[in-house]
DNA sequence: CGTATGCTTGAATCACGTCAACTGATGTGG
DNA sequence: CCACATCAGTTGACGTGATTCAAGCATACG
């Protein structure tokens, strides 16, 4: 219980909202939650009268598979990210949340969304746009699971955690990457050997390396390169307007 | 020009917007827009003013790939979707918006949304549930391509082509798919020789038969066990409020 | 110390991609 | 009307990237 803080962290995301509406919005929060590493936040199809701003910690959205006891990781929630505020119009969830390091989150009760939308439709707006960007960056987990090799659809999730980590102040070296190769596999469609003979050939091409949770980046360069990575589908909000792009080619 | 019609058709996603707020929704329509068939209707990276609900026609939205002319499909709009809602608050778009079919669309100004909005927060909170399904079924995209097995994805993705076409008063029994297996291959991340050879099994196995743009389904128990297919991810307007899930098993 | 867990590596297998040839429907121009 | 081209779909042969199964290794922890 710590009351109403009006001064959590404006990082990552959480830049989507206009810097003088942010303690409005910061408001709006009556508590914050600690959280064990591995555990579960909200399980699926559970109705949910809060959602949660992520302040530390690794967040996952997993959806169960068939086969065993595999899940396949449909998103990642990074500080200052909102991990359920889908949960607030929706009213339950397609998928679990749950942590993969120890975690906190600013808790929001959709009672006081609500009043504060209804008093202020352009910070609504606002924290719309968090949910789509949430929205974008599933359609291109959906387009690296569906048209990327291996090695490619590693590298760019790699490159997607570093740049979204950064943005949430995480470190421009090397950073927390509280994940199993396991996981990995689990965001990006593939099995955990397969996984680490993918890690190997990033390591030995002078990449980067993934070392008990912690990330090394050697040549920024070569993994956006060999990843493939455009990072304009985050729409960061210090990143410039894209040009349009020339006309397609290829038939429609 | 057909002024502000107020009779659009409330079918599919449409409905997530209560009934008596639909007509005011209608309001805001400025025009009827009119599109060939496999003709791009927004290219990515454009700054937009304006957003369209689907009234009729089938509308794809799509990433290019690296290697050569193909490209992956990231969503696919039925009719009753607003299928680039999305870039009222986020300006411009990260794929292009293609037809499939000749279809017929509702065009809403952004500055008329937000007047909307501005007066009615209520409606506003159901047109963000709209671009929140669009988001629950890219998780399920990604989900897809990322874990399930050639035969299983195709089948999955006709049943929730079909379940959403229902939705959307398309008929129950075959029904247009204005696709090609290259199309299909586009969406479900695999080659068009692929396809066909699923397809065929499909079809062997008395499932459904994908005949010049028309499905017919033949078993649907059969397609939707093959599929693994779970609709509560549509967030259906007439679904049940589904039961919480059992405890989840194996590690997180 | 033994045990559990995450990572690594190899060998066998399989699913899917690639390449290429062929079919059948549709359309076009002489 | 036929000759020809085009394009979606089909099928086969072959190559390869990823899975599976299994064993071994290293570190952490009781």
């Amino acid at each position: 219980m710590s009351g109403s803080p009006t001064d959590l962290p404006r990082i990552g995301m959480s830049r989507t909202v206009a810097e003088d509406h942010w303690p409005i919005l910061c408001g709006a929060c009556s508590d914050i939650r600690e959280i064990d590493e591995r555990s579960i936040v909200n399980p699926r199809h559970k109705v949910l009268d809060t959602s949660l701003l992520l302040l530390d910690g690794l967040v996952g959205r997993q959806i169960p598979r068939r086969d065993g006891n595999r899940v396949h990781l449909v998103a990642l929630g990074v500080p200052g990210d909102f991990i359920d505020l889908h949960a607030y119009p929706l009213k339950w969830l397609d998928h679990h949340v749950t942590t993969y390091s120890k975690s906190r989150a600013a808790i929001f009760r959709h009672d006081a969304l609500s009043d504060l939308i209804d008093t202020r439709p352009d910070l609504g707006r606002e924290i719309w746009s968090m949910t789509l960007v949430d929205a974008s960056i599933h359609r291109h987990w959906a387009f690296r699971n569906g048209s990327m090799r291996a090695l490619a659809r590693v590298a760019n999730f790699l490159c997607e955690m570093r740049v979204r980590l950064q943005s949430a102040g995480r470190g421009d070296g090397p950073f927390d990457l509280p994940l199993f190769q396991t996981d990995i596999g689990d965001a990006c469609g593939m099995t955990n050997v397969h996984v680490s003979r993918v890690l190997r050939q990033l390591r030995e091409a002078g990449c980067c390396r993934l070392v008990r949770g912690r990330l090394i980046v050697d040549d920024v360069q070569k993994l956006h390169k060999i990843g493939q990575f455009d990072p304009r589908y985050l729409y960061l909000p210090d990143a410039p307007q894209p040009e349009p792009d020339e006309m397609m080619s290829g038939r429609i």
